[in-house]
This record gives C-alpha cells, sequence and structure tokens, in this order.
DNA sequence: TGTACATCAGTGAACGCGCGTTCACTGATGTAC
DNA sequence: TGTACATCAGTGAACGCGCGTTCACTGATGTAC
C-alpha cells in the first residue's frame, strides 16, 4: 500500500477524485481482508490525501460504503448476466447462473460479505441489487416456461439465491468447518442440489414429504431413465 | 433496561456475577437488535456492575462473546437434537432438523448473527458447534442408511446446513429483498428443495445435467407415481 | 501583455466520542486467637 | 464474647486509541479587464 504524492486536480477535473477514492476502497477492502479496514482515514491515506478531503464528494461514511456496495453489485450482474448467456438449455442456464453467483462471492469475499452479511435495514434494496435478482428470475421464467420448474418464479429464485448465498457465505464466514477438499465439486453439489430440488418440489408442491423407501424407490427408477435417454 | 442496585456477593460466591454478566451480555444482544451493542461497558451498566468488574470473570471483551457463543450453540444444539426425536421416517426427520435450524435462526436473529455472520478465522469451531453438526450428519446418515441418500454424509449435511444457513441469513440480512408473505411456507420451500435435491443428485451423481424436457418429463412421471404409492 | 480577482480542490489542526483496558483503592465478610 | 486481620468481590478514576466529523485556511488555476 504505496502512498505517492497526488498532484492537485485541475478546477472541473475535482470528480477524478471521487473515482479514485472508490478505486482505493475497494482495493483497501481485497488487501486488507476485513471490512474494519474501510475507514475514512484509511481510504485516504492509501489514495494520498487527506481525510476531509473525502466529504468533498461524498456526504459522510456511509454514503461512501453505499457507493462501494453500488459498483460491487454492478460487477456481480455482470457476471450472472454473462453466465446466463450462450446456453440453450435453460436448466443448465440456471445452473451456470447460480456457480456464477458463487465464485464471485468465493473471489471477492469482503466485498460480499459488505454487500450481502452486513446489517441492512433499508427499506429497498438498491436498484443494481435488483438488477441481479431480475437476471435470476429471468432465468428461473425460462425453466418455468419450459416445464422444468413450475410455481411462482420470483419465490423459485429466492430460493436459489438462498441456496447459493448459504454456500458462499458460510464458506466465507466458517472456514473452520469440514469443508470438503474439492471445494469446486462442493459447489457443483451445491447447485444441482438446489437445482433438483426446485424441479422436485415443482413437481410435489404443497404435497406431504414421500415416505422415505417411496422415495429412494422413486429416485433410482428416475435415474434410471434418465440415463437411458441421455444415452440415446 | 432497569439497572438496580446489586448486592455484593459472599466470598465464594463471586461466579455468581459471571453467570449474570452473561445473562445480561445475551438480553442485550436480543433487546438492543444488534450486536455492536455488546460492549463491556453496557453490558456491566445493564447488569448493575462498573466495567472493571467484568474482568474479574472474563479476560477481556473476547472471551465474553466466546462465552455468549457457547451457549448460544448449546440451545441450537439443543433444538435440533430435540427434533431429530419422535419420528420414525429418517428423511422427515430430515426436514424437521432443518426447520427447527431455520426457525431458531429466525427467533435469536442478533444471537445467530454473531454465531455465524461474523468474520470468524479461528482453525477449529468450537465443541458445541461440532455437537450442532454432528446432528445434522446423524440425521443425514439416517437417510443414507435407509437408501434415500447416497454419498459422503459429511458432504451431504454441509449442504443441507448451507441450505439452511442461506435461507436464515438472508432472511436476517436482507430483509427488504421481496420475500413471500407466507414465511412459514417460504421455510418448508426451502427445507424440501435441499431434501428432495439431496434425494435426487445422490441418484444422478456426478452425471451431466439431464435436458430440461427429459427432467421434466421425469419429475412428472415420478410425481404421479408418488402420489399413486402415497393414496396406498 | 500584465495584473487583480474569483473559483475551487485540497489542507492542517482540532473537536468530541465511546471504546477496551489498567491500577490503586475500598469495604464488607468470614476467621483466628 | 471481643478484636485484629486476611481475603476477595467490586469500585472509581484515568489511560490511550482510532474513529467520524468540522472549520478556518491555503494556494494553484483560469478569467475579466
Amino acid at each position: 500500500m504505496v502512498n505517492t504524492k497526488r498532484a492537485r486536480a485541475r478546477p472541473g477535473d475535482g470528480a477524478k477524485l471521487r473515482e479514485e477514492i472508490l478505486r482505493t476502497a475497494e482495493r483497501l477492502l481485497a488487501e486488507s481482508g476485513t471490512e474494519e479496514a474501510l475507514t475514512l482515514r484509511a481510504v485516504a491515506k492509501l489514495a494520498s490525501v487527506t481525510t476531509p478531503s473525502v466529504y468533498l464528494h461524498f456526504s459522510g461514511k456511509e454514503a461512501l460504503v453505499e457507493a462501494v456496495c453500488l459498483r460491487v453489485w454492478d460487477e456481480l450482474g455482470t457476471r450472472i448476466r454473462d453466465a446466463c448467456e450462450g446456453t440453450s438449455d435453460p436448466f443448465v442456464t440456471l445452473g451456470q447462473c447460480g456457480r456464477a453467483y458463487i465464485h464471485f462471492a468465493l473471489e471477492h469475499p469482503v466485498q460480499y460479505r459488505v454487500l450481502l452479511m452486513r446489517p441492512n435495514d433499508a427499506e429497498a434494496i438498491p436498484p443494481a441489487a435488483e438488477a441481479c435478482f431480475r437476471h435470476m428470475v429471468g432465468a428461473v421464467t425460462a425453466c418455468v416456461e419450459n416445464g422444468v420448474l413450475k410455481g411462482d418464479p420470483e419465490t423459485l429464485a429466492l430460493g436459489m439465491w438462498s441456496a447459493m448465498h448459504g454456500c458462499a457465505s458460510l464458506l466465507i464466514a466458517q472456514p473452520a468447518l469440514p469443508w470438503p477438499d474439492d471445494l469446486e465439486s462442493f459447489v457443483n453439489h451445491i447447485v444441482r442440489v438446489a437445482g433438483f430440488g426446485s424441479a422436485l418440489q415443482s413437481a410435489l408442491p404443497g404435497a406431504a414429504v414421500p415416505r422415505s423407501r417411496d422415495l429412494a424407490a422413486g429416485m433410482d427408477g428416475l435415474a434410471k431413465t434418465m440415463r437411458q435417454r441421455g444415452a440415446r
């Protein structure tokens, strides 16, 4: 974390510092590894500027944090959107969405924590977060139209989101749990469980849970059918 | 939050204050609604004692927080254990475990946050947390022995835990998301998705994801079979 | 072309705050004689 | 039965720290005359 002398911006270029402060704040989060390191003083120092300068561009600390969040939501949205493109099968696409979500979280653990694990009593989520959710809902809707899922797309999407979030946030916050060595396989497991589960729950909505033996038999039969169809 | 005058403990009874401090800390969390309110000064004041008195029973703030966590883990463990008793079908039992977990989290949101959403770089989880996990693994193992689940019980249990955690922690941290009005139904949805998904993933391990149309057809067929068996 | 001036990005010093922690102490209790 | 004393739970005042925030200021830049 070097702090070289900054050249003062020319009149009219003041907003450049705003951009630089935001980038510095993200860098501080990533490099420190903890959100507690995100203080106005630390950001200012790392940006080679005095602390009160931050107030020229942000009304206070909370405004800075919110601005950082907006950027992260945007990045996450882009990642999810990109993951939704290029595949034709909607169920596969839904899984790719989920994988992209978890990968983003694991690659940006501190940012993810600030986004989704802080207490957040705001009445509404920011538009950039809404956009993320809409991508998820879109992927689910395609599955509903295709028939592999049934039910309210928003509820199904919240279920998928919550499953992805559970995996990501538990990995981030509780690294001491006995996680498998092959994390990539575990993430796949989570994504498949959520997808398969949503599909089966779509087929058996509200019904009583089948007896274990019946369910086990049904699963084995289904697996055989799937293998036959896949082999054609 | 009243603070009445405390009578000094008699020699030998000093440890009573330790208990009282712990109870006060839990009360403070529950009543304030935020973990930031858990300061030594606030706990001492609420317990009608001066701040340095806390040091007679805890080596410092971190030790106090850890002691609070141990108690919450114990409570959670009891809840899960109780949920595992009384039912004969292991798959139903697994679902009850999950529901008990989420209910506990939603009833104690601040405590749950302190337990599982704080940064936690400890190398090992505390024994009381291990006990919780073991209950989950036990419920999963019963399903594996019964044949409704297949695979490594620890991995399957981590999947279940992560699904439950995702629902609970997202509800707690992001109340502004468009949650359904009927939360109880949503929790059921989550639990069933995780259970059904684990079962189906057990039957189709590592295989390529089936084509949507095949999966949809398989699900409908399965649902019909289940209804017939359930109707017998 | 030179000069006075307004603009505006950024500075330096200081503020009050609540926090965790330390340390010398007090004063009631039980005990030894 | 009375008294000196050791024990030990708890006190009161103070410490340094880093934080967010405020405010009067500086000094380079572009502009009007």
